[in-house]
DNA sequence: TTTTCTATTGTGAACGTTAACATTTGGTGT
DNA sequence: ACACCAAATGTTAACGTTCACAATAGAAAA
């Protein structure tokens, strides 16, 4: 308002001559460098704050090659898990003083998911989180150029292990929702599993099957859903068609709703007649009728152990090739002894 | 691998050199200028293929002072509503060719709002839209300088309107909602609502008491919820103890649920005994017991509007103060006539 | 005092683009 | 053939930092 004719943003070189050090020094400053004598350190805070001075990010970026943003592909969608691990993936981000700019796929194949990283490459991320739980993009993380820092969070590592893998254990998740039945008393669990071409859809078969196999019990054949509560609710006509059938594991909570939902229609009362175990515990499981007895993943977890892998790659320093997070099984009312 | 002795990204000037132009022509190509003859064009578009030549993004948005990035103001949450705004958000965006960087508040005041503005502006986004649904953050944004692109998914500007506000219209909605149930012939319509600084809550409210107002209805005490089933649960307690209480209008879908649990284990039937309907249609609600009547938002629209809204701001041109997208009655089986 | 350090500060050149202006080219009209 | 104009291209200087040195200061050692 005064004698300035131009009213841009003050750079460096204003502090610089404000403070009546050079632009080095300011520089310096603001990257705590040892070599900074008190009085002027404090003259130079003095001329930041009085031109309310913000450094430019832009060039700082340019002159270093690093812009402290990580990119995180994930889909265009809010189902419980990928929201989740992205929103941990985004605390942690921004914990280590890192910015995070998303790309969210609408469909996720080899095409979409490596034109997300390249995109966000370009755009000068540091790094990138792949929430990629389908079995095909896992494999595409495989071709990727091993000069770009990129960890996924999938369930485990393609054959090369080019890319580390942050995950949560499915398999685990499985075995103890399986065991949780089978100390019940149940004599098998049937499977309503997830799509075809989800990683988390076969870990989370292949934990199921372990325990029962280990259990000695038949393994039945499983059906398909899709992880819409629609799915869950179609598949429930034929679970209600098996006799002898009383406990059934699914491979989501929003499956199990529309199980839950065609069973009570049907008549049958969870869990006098029948057990219902999910997967995730969504904040609405709890209350389902009846509330739900489900496996808990810990998102916050897995998205500080993502952010740090992805943290140690950008620094070119060694990484695990695998890192897991536990679930943790949540007992409640939809399970129970089966009827005699 | 052959004689390249440097092993850099390369530039423009490297992409100038093998096509046998100047820079300057490397970056018109790149711009499509239209002062570029169409061989060398072709020639220059050959260089960069060979090389595989990516523009430094840095580099432009440090000359252009635009990065061609927006932020986005979340918070960390997977509630259905702020988690599809942002996504609907980032794919309006994206189609817009901007990147979208994110900054999930854990809580939502004064001081992380501007806080988080002002760390993304720090980082070089062009805009910022708000997804702010407290009154509080509303508040706040007036008092932000207008030198920096600031939209708010919102409910209603400030007294200033000094921001732009793109919103649903959920006054609309819960109109909508009540009409549906008086329209059933009941007398009058108890409204479970959201927590009481959310602007969301209180619009809600008031379209519930217009509506109820206008049909000549009695208007009944309010309850106050915080979005969760839980609360609904706990709500449904003091539902129970009413007489003659025939509809409920609740603020959410996940309140909704909790009601209908302890409808459910108290023994009285939805939609027999009382009719209810929600707020959001989460994916869940077709498979509630009983599948909810509730009000759908379109995100995607919302996402879209505010993109539009901000890019015109961004670029100077004059936007309107109030965006409005109309939500939607979606009938099920949680409501009907009351009985006898 | 003079020398020799070391802590502090300054200088100039990157970084990889775009903007502004200057120059060359090739085609027209005379 | 000449001047002239527009189209096409080139040159130089930003943008706002950090980096690699160079230079200066002040203090300790001789």
């Amino acid at each position: 308002m005064t004698d300035n004719q131009k009213r841009r943003q003050p750079v460096m070189m204003d502090v610089a001559k404000l403070a009546g050090v050079s632009h080095q020094t300011v520089s310096r400053v603001l990257r705590d460098s040892p070599h900074v004598r008190e009085s002027t350190r404090e003259r130079v805070l003095a001329a930041i704050n009085q031109l309310n001075y913000r450094p430019n990010s832009m060039a700082k970026a340019l002159v270093t090659g690093r812009s402290r943003t990580l990119g995180v592909v994930s889909f265009d969608t809010v189902l419980f898990g990928p929201a989740s691990t992205l929103f941990g993936i985004e605390r942690a981000a921004h914990d280590e003083g890192y910015a995070v700019s998303i790309s969210s796929l609408r469909s996720l194949n080899r095409e979409t998911v490596l034109a997300a990283i390249e995109q966000l490459r370009d755009q000068g991320v540091d790094g990138v989180a792949v929430i990629a739980p389908l079995q095909d993009s896992v494999d595409t993380l495989g071709d990727l150029k091993a000069d770009f820092a990129v960890v996924a969070v999938a369930v485990e590592a393609g054959q090369d292990a080019s890319i580390p893998v942050v995950a949560v254990d499915h398999q685990a998740g499985a075995i103890s929702a399986t065991r949780h039945l089978l100390d019940l008393g149940h004599k098998t669990v049937w499977h309503l599993a997830g799509p075809r071409d989800w990683k988390e859809s076969d870990e989370r078969i292949k934990g199921w099957q372990a325990q029962l196999e280990s259990a000695g019990a038949t393994v039945p054949a499983l059906f398909r859903g899709d992880w819409t509560p629609r799915s869950g609710y179609e598949l429930g006509e034929r679970i209600l068609q098996i006799p002898d059938l009383t406990a059934v594991f699914v491979a989501n909570d929003q499956m199990a709703l529309g199980l839950l939902r065609k069973l009570h229609e049907a008549g049958r009362k969870v869990p006098h007649d029948l057990s219902v175990v999910g997967f995730d515990d969504i904040p609405e499981s709890a209350y389902f009728t009846p509330p739900l007895t489900t496996v808990r993943q810990d998102f916050a977890e897995l998205g500080r152990r993502c952010l740090h892998t992805l943290l140690r790659r950008i620094e070119g320093e060694p990484v695990p090739p695998q890192a897991v997070v536990a679930p943790e099984l949540v007992v409640r009312d939809s399970t129970a002894a089966p009827q005699k």
